[in-house]
DNA sequence: CTGCTCATGTAATAGGTTACATGATTGC
DNA sequence: GCAATCATGTAACCTATTACATGAGCAG
């Protein structure tokens, strides 16, 4: 597929785990070309913009293989800024605090809203039994989601809560 | 205080939610001097190592408080590696998936063990009423880490046994 | 004719990791 | 004598973001 569908595809599913913007799919693609992952043509149709597909060879499909292979030794690293900014909130007036807060809480509610919705466009939250074997690790994906921001929703309620009685 | 003594607290305080390297720290520090953020003297003492100690400016205090000023407008991003991984794993053998799942199970149960034992050390995690107001934003980051990692665990028991049984 | 989506790329900069490199002191 | 801790830094590289830049087709 080219760069703008692998973009889309990215967007539309593992967006909420991993995500990249169009520059970067862009010149990756090329470094892969020149590593030898990847093959590219470039296609141009009439009544068509002009698109450069990319395929894999075998030596991308053992390179994903390989890292699969090596599994994870480690825990995946957290980044997360509000809690630096709230880590040095000492000194910020408690209204300022929970209006930022509440603006996250919102936020978190809507992607919990989204991941909802995927569950239920998949079928039944509760009998993922009929889903096929690739499906169900998608569906593993959204099932961390939907339990990460129920997690963090919860937190923010409860400090929320703890502000305003500062 | 010092680049190193920045790296211990960071180590002690903030790791679980933001970390840094000593070269990143040593050279953004070295940055920040020549932006006015802080200023800095090298101390030389017999029988102590050297050290070059920095203090933060009127500048650098108005930078962090601008910083602190402008509410977070968008989530934090998210990268979980653990489920990129999974996202790919259909071709995967099953018992592969699962002792990647169990050894980040044997992770995930450690650090919520740590964050634990924090709280306990903080005195009674139902009752943080004593605490100074600093102390409560400490306090409250360390309780997402405890619903983060509950949940993950949660999760990872059941993408496990959703595994099992494919 | 205006704005949106499709489609591709480059350049500059920022952020972050790993490896290289040195040297003193302290405890066993 | 050896390992660990204290203490500092640089260099190379990789990863990622933001801005710059272009152009076609389509819908209202």
């Amino acid at each position: 597929m080219s760069g703008y569908d692998l973009k889309q595809i990215l967007d539309h599913s593992t967006a909420h785990f991993w995500h990249a913007h169009h520059s970067q799919i862009y010149t990756n693609l090329r470094q892969m070309e020149e590593e030898g992952l990847v093959t590219s043509q470039f296609i141009q149709e009439e009544g068509q913009p002009n698109r450069r597909i990319y395929h894999v060879t075998e030596m991308g499909k053992a390179a994903l293989k390989g890292w699969l292979d090596r599994p994870m030794q480690e825990m995946s690293p957290i980044k997360e800024e509000l809690l630096v900014r709230l880590f040095f909130s000492g000194q910020r007036e408690s209204h300022q605090i929970i209006a930022e807060l509440q603006h996250q809480r919102r936020l978190h509610l809507q992607r919990l809203k989204e991941y909802e919705n995927i569950t239920v466009r998949m079928g039944d939250e509760k009998k993922p039994i009929e889903l096929e074997r690739e499906s169900r690790f998608w569906h593993a994906t959204i099932q961390l989601g939907l339990r990460y921001e129920k997690a963090y929703l919860e937190w923010l309620d409860e400090t929320i809560q703890m502000v305003e009685s500062l």
